[in-house]
DNA sequence: CTGAAAGCGCTAACAA
DNA sequence: TTGTTAGCGCTTTCAG
């Protein structure tokens, strides 16, 4: 069947192609009896808009972009369902790109972004991302960006972070109430600002109790298990090896896990641990895993709900939009003294 | 600044804006210098082509729609990744829809992407899809639907699944084998077609074995959380408990090791335990559990290059299409006859 | 309350 | 090799 368009809809009612359109949109000028003539047609005709013709011609795709580094792992995940979630009320919807923690495709990608696709865009930067310049060039196409957990600083865009200070500082100190006295930190990327603020985080809480911030105890881990395996392991490995374990990052559990069993040391007794982490499974691990628990849910909500607002909303000065939302520490057995 | 289009670029380089307009795709058709210059200044005035009037024009839109129940899941997540890594190479746009469960909302979804927006859809139902009426009527708009994992059976589009079915029968024979007598299946959706498969597998298995199948072994769970958790408890208490377990989704897992846990039973010398997960964590727990594993991954990668040469080759007729992507059985700690 | 007409930015048939 | 022109399907002024 040929589709259905507004000229042939106005044809088969015998109206004009405004008449339709306005009556379609419920408009004031059009009287009751009209409206539900052109709702009944078009409804019995199965028709529907065209997205491009009505977004070409209204300058709006009703479009978003979230652009991330990564999809399979549970903090973006759990983000990209806030992202939908509001997306779907508000009537947008939702395209997804990944960086695969590459700063050219992230360039690339925010590049394409500038035809007319997306009316914002919603990102987490790679772990190359040092400089800020695309997405400058980005807004100066008047296209809002919003960046969430993975920020860039000195720019002036909205941003939805945790306190990533703060976690790192609250994490540190716990294990060292828990009578740990040689803490690493497990490192990633040092381009990334919530890795760097976690770490100063970690310095501060060792500092403010007059203990020594020793280099080697902060472990710079690389991009895949195999590398993170082989790093931990010669960690634990040491005579003088940490007795508390602070994982920056999600993916280095398993490595990390796998180390300390393959290597017969047990936890909580001779390491405690904490790691950030949105897993479910924490819970079930051996030792149960203390976590930092950033809010992924509510952060994709929020940034979602900011970026509509700065869609929707005139004069809404949404580039001072700084929201913290803070994480939660989760207690478990891998982190506390074991009786 | 002024957006450029084709017809501000044309005029500041005095060409027609067809001209232009060919030599940005580099047609035979214009003089190797109007390309160098056309190409030359677009870059200058950073010219991007719209993307709605071009794909108004052409009536294709690049893009496709991913409809699935949940992002927040490891197959899911890892789907995904495989869709978008082949749509980013092939110049697609990935829009992604969370349907719930809902197959209201399935519907609602289908319904609206007849609008144009997608050239294609790559979906998994809901647990609540029964009937395939909404899937039909998109494929009469001449949309390409490919179904992955959770598909609908009895009706003629392309199918990617994992092999369900041997994955219910080798799991139950793999546990028949480690010396259980009393397996017990964790049902989900009875709508679900890949649960009634791999449910179906596990009968068969225990009817090639020569062992009842036993009703009160196959165990009905809900949704959430609590609930399942209540409902394994609850055979766990049971006088006569199953010594092997299979489950059918990696959601259950975590209730069940809490439950395992809470009542102090021993995995695996009381009760084997075996279930179909992507967790990466699936190593790490206690004891490391045994698992089929879909590839996830691949799933999604063949499902998207399926779309797209549905899309771009002419006579080819996808519907036909119906791959089987074999799953993967990780024996690990939790299955195994202990010493 | 309804309709005519312009045009969003692009592509492609056809003309020159 | 380049240019003219007619739309893609819709929204929106403006006129009636």
């Amino acid at each position: 069947m040929s589709h259905t368009n507004i000229r042939s809809l106005a044809k088969e009612l015998n109206l004009s192609i405004s008449t339709v359109s306005k009556a379609l949109k419920d408009s004031y000028e059009i009287s009751y009896e009209t409206k539900e003539r052109v709702l009944k047609a078009a409804n019995e005709l199965n028709y529907k808009p065209n997205a491009f013709a009505s977004g070409l011609r209204r300058k709006k795709s009703n479009t978003i972009a979230v652009v991330i580094p990564e999809v399979a792992d549970s903090f973006f995940s759990l983000a990209i369902k806030g992202i939908e979630e509001i997306s779907q009320t508000k009537g947008y919807h939702v395209l997804i790109y990944l960086t695969y923690e590459s700063w050219k495709k992230e360039q690339a990608i925010l590049e394409d972004l500038k035809n007319g696709r997306v009316d914002g865009i919603l990102m987490s930067v790679s772990s190359e991302t040092s400089c800020s310049k695309h997405i400058k060039s980005v807004l100066d196409e008047d296209i809002p960006v919003i960046l969430f957990d993975r920020i860039v600083e000195g720019m002036e865009v909205a941003k939805i972070i945790t306190d990533d200070f703060e976690s790192g500082y609250k994490a540190t100190n716990h294990l060292i109430e828990n009578g740990c006295t040689k803490i690493a930190f497990l490192s990633v990327s040092t381009l990334l600002d919530i890795n760097n603020k976690r770490l100063a985080g970690y310095k501060k809480a060792l500092t403010d109790k007059k203990k020594p911030v020793e280099e080697r105890f902060i472990i710079q881990c690389g991009n895949d298990f195999k590398t993170n395996y082989e790093i931990l392991k010669e960690a634990m490995l040491h005579s003088d090896k940490p007795d508390g374990i602070i994982g920056s990052v999600e993916n280095l559990i398993t490595p990390l896990y796998l180390v300390i069993k393959d290597l017969c040391i047990l936890s909580p007794s001779e390491v405690k641990l904490i790691s950030f982490s949105n897993l479910q499974t924490a819970e079930i691990l051996n030792p149960t895993l203390t976590t930092i628990t950033q809010p992924a849910f509510e952060i994709g909500k929020a940034a979602a709900t900011i970026l509509f607002n700065a869609l929707e909303k005139r004069n809404y000065n949404w580039k001072k939009e700084n929201i913290v939302i803070p994480s939660e520490l989760c207690t478990r057995e891998s982190s506390i003294i074991s009786k």
